[in-house]
DNA sequence: ATAATTTGTCAAACCGTTTGACAAAATAGC
DNA sequence: GCTATTTTGTCAAACGGTTTGACAAATTAT
């Protein structure tokens, strides 16, 4: 039940049902493919003819593709369908701190090429150059993918989404740039940024990967690394608020008189759960604001995690004492938003054997209800390169998404 | 961009484009009545004719009325459409622990009639039937109005949306309690129950009492009361969560180890700024959980807020220590959803006059951008019933949303 | 071989929208 | 006071997409 926005509608003309049923194909077929128009006639409760219609318009605009024919018990095969994502392909771009990532994927998300990375280069024209030049030596390997869709770039910042703007990205001493206009002009292909929390909830609604999933219409991905980012899906939108500041879950305050935060507060959930607070804990030493030295440097999570799958005791410690706090902040997530799934990233999910019971732990003693305490949590592991996979939500999900009307 | 749910979708058919069109005259009726059928075909960007097709169709539906012919420079007189509201009422009910309050609006959400108060029962059985008494003797009274669209009911608790059944009310004493058909059985009406808290937050975002107000679809109201609660609105839909309790910003913690809450933790938003906490402040010990005596339920916020007034420096001082807790509360409501504005109810607004420094201070201490900081607060006074205006919300918001499609 | 079944397409009937013209109603200018 | 002009609201024919029922194609059961 959405308000009609009196000032900034959209009318229906003659079109408007076509076009939302052509929706509904597109995703029928991309959520059962292969499929055929049969079967979408059933899926869709209309008849077999308004099927064919709908989709021979589709195959002329190449956005399906038919295969094989299907087997049947008795009567004439079917011809299966399936979204065209073979020649389709889409750049994910993940710029962070230090390094930036690059893929090649196809319509449906799958990864057409390895993960490449190059140093982040804080002058934001010497990256785009180097980006460009990369993504067309990535188009040009793989030339058998003929046309690309577009270019997702997330970054770890606010980003305007009218404009695609970066208004501010701290770890990246970026304030207002726009990466948009020249990458456009540089490859001549179309551009979308997101900050990468919001871009992984995008991904994870529309199940890159595993498309049959039912997906979920509330959702929360959180990002536990240098900092703690959140995205947020609610009834199947992506939520960004007036100013695009929308998910700053990483600094709702689980103590007041807390550590002190980067964001110059005390007490905020990422000074307890962030990289650097656990390793501080570990150090012995508060990762206080500014740059750390090489030796903090140099130990990672990872070395930590693996000390404490050692037996080191006080590294079992640190970690449990993020995982409590991580419980006790989902907490809030959870009792603010009531998602159905919170998905968690980050470098900490590599020991999530350790640490599940702790977190869960101080999730239940928090959580309002019990269902509350019983959300679901999914890990995603670094492996999945949820970031990547987000930058290509960002050009695959306007594909397939439901037309803006009325 | 909404993913359409390949489980659950909605197909267009030859009426959907009529019905999206339909929706939009009406909203533009609503928003800038009175108006002619050539101002919404300008403001549309659609023909005359095309407009003259869809009004005749809503005139015969009765849901426009024509009125008046108003005035022009040259040429032929505009006809005034209106939206029927005259004959349309809405009977709105705010169901609290000790009293339930009544009200009759028209379609508009115009007072018809004054609020009328009935002591509540906490047996539904018993509750239903005095309500069904007073509701028909409201109609009857105002007979002028012929038909009834239907009863709004907003409760203190967990009201599950598709069933309407009130899941969880403590202050009642309810679980799992069915309002809805036994209501509708007694009065012959249709039934929309809710959390009071998301109703108010629809109600502001329909803007009842001044249509003609550019709604904002990014909003949060807070109820400050014998709890905090908190309903949300987010890309101009409410926010429900996955098993209807999202919102629950009154159980997030300021201080993991702050003030015992009525929900058993400890440092939740609503243990610090609720209306028990403050008088505990001022009366100097605890309000803890159970039922408070006889001398504690007759000195209320009124009469803190008079004391306040009256130059009491202790009572200054609990009350500025609310003001304090509500803008670092607010703070992280902020952070978390970036509202364009919230909305703000209960009691203490009485005296905003005399903490809106002290709120303001709090949220800016801890409010992560200068935008955010800045973010619209807008008191609502108890003498504009937000409670009722909520009810009355959930029975017109359905006759003017967007239709369902894709 | 024939009947039955299922898929996919076609053309005519159908139905709502759009277009351009027109009547109605009012003011401006002569 | 009469005509020209302007604006509103409606009408009917032209238009365009959808739906219906029929039909060809392809395959299995009898």
């Amino acid at each position: 039940m959405r308000r009609i926005n009196p000032a900034r509608f959209q009318i229906a003309t003659r079109g408007t049902s076509r076009e939302i049923n052509s929706r509904i194909v597109l995703n029928l077929v991309r959520t059962h493919q292969p499929i055929s128009r049969a079967d979408l006639a059933r899926a869709m409760g209309v008849s077999r003819a308004a099927v064919t219609l709908i989709v021979t318009d589709l195959l002329h605009r190449r956005l399906l593709s038919e295969g094989a024919t299907g087997q049947t018990e008795r009567g004439r095969r079917p011809t299966f369908l399936y979204i065209n994502a073979r020649r389709r392909s889409v750049v994910s771009v993940d710029v962070r701190a230090s390094e930036t990532f690059l893929m090649l994927a196809d319509l449906m998300g799958k990864p057409l090429s390895g993960v490449i990375s190059i140093p982040t280069v804080r002058d934001p024209k010497l990256l785009v150059a180097a980006l460009a030049e990369r993504i067309k030596a990535l188009l040009a390997e793989h030339s058998e993918s003929h046309s690309c869709e577009g270019i997702g770039v997330v970054v770890p910042g606010m980003v305007e989404h009218s404009s695609m703007r970066v208004l501010h990205a701290p770890t990246l001493g970026w304030r207002d740039v726009d990466l948009r206009e020249p990458l456009a002009a540089a490859t001549g292909l179309r551009v979308q940024i997101e900050n990468s929390g919001r871009a992984c909830a995008l991904a994870q609604m529309w199940a890159l990967g595993e498309p049959t999933t039912q997906p979920h219409r509330d959702l929360v991905f959180v990002s536990v690394s240098d900092g703690v980012g959140v995205g947020v899906v609610m009834n199947g939108e992506v939520l960004r608020g007036r100013h695009n500041v929308a998910g700053e879950f990483g600094h709702v305050p689980l103590s007041l008189d807390g550590p002190r935060c980067s964001c110059g507060n005390n007490g905020c959930w990422e000074a307890y759960v962030a990289n650097p607070a656990t390793l501080a804990r570990y150090i012995g030493r508060p990762a206080g604001p500014g740059p750390r030295d090489a030796r903090d440097r140099q130990f990672t999570i990872e070395d930590l995690v693996a000390r404490a799958r050692g037996g080191d005791a006080k590294a079992v410690a640190a970690i449990e004492a993020t995982a409590r706090y991580l419980g006790l902040g989902l907490a809030s997530v959870i009792n603010a938003l009531n998602p159905a799934c919170v998905y968690i990233g980050g470098e900490i999910t590599m020991a999530w054997d350790l640490i599940e019971g702790a977190v869960r732990a101080a999730l239940a003693e928090r959580a309002l209800t019990p269902a509350a305490a019983a959300t679901e949590l999914r890990v995603v592991a670094p492996t999945e390169h949820p970031r990547l996979q987000g930058a290509a939500a960002l050009v695959i999900a306007p594909a397939f998404a439901a037309p803006v009307v009325a």
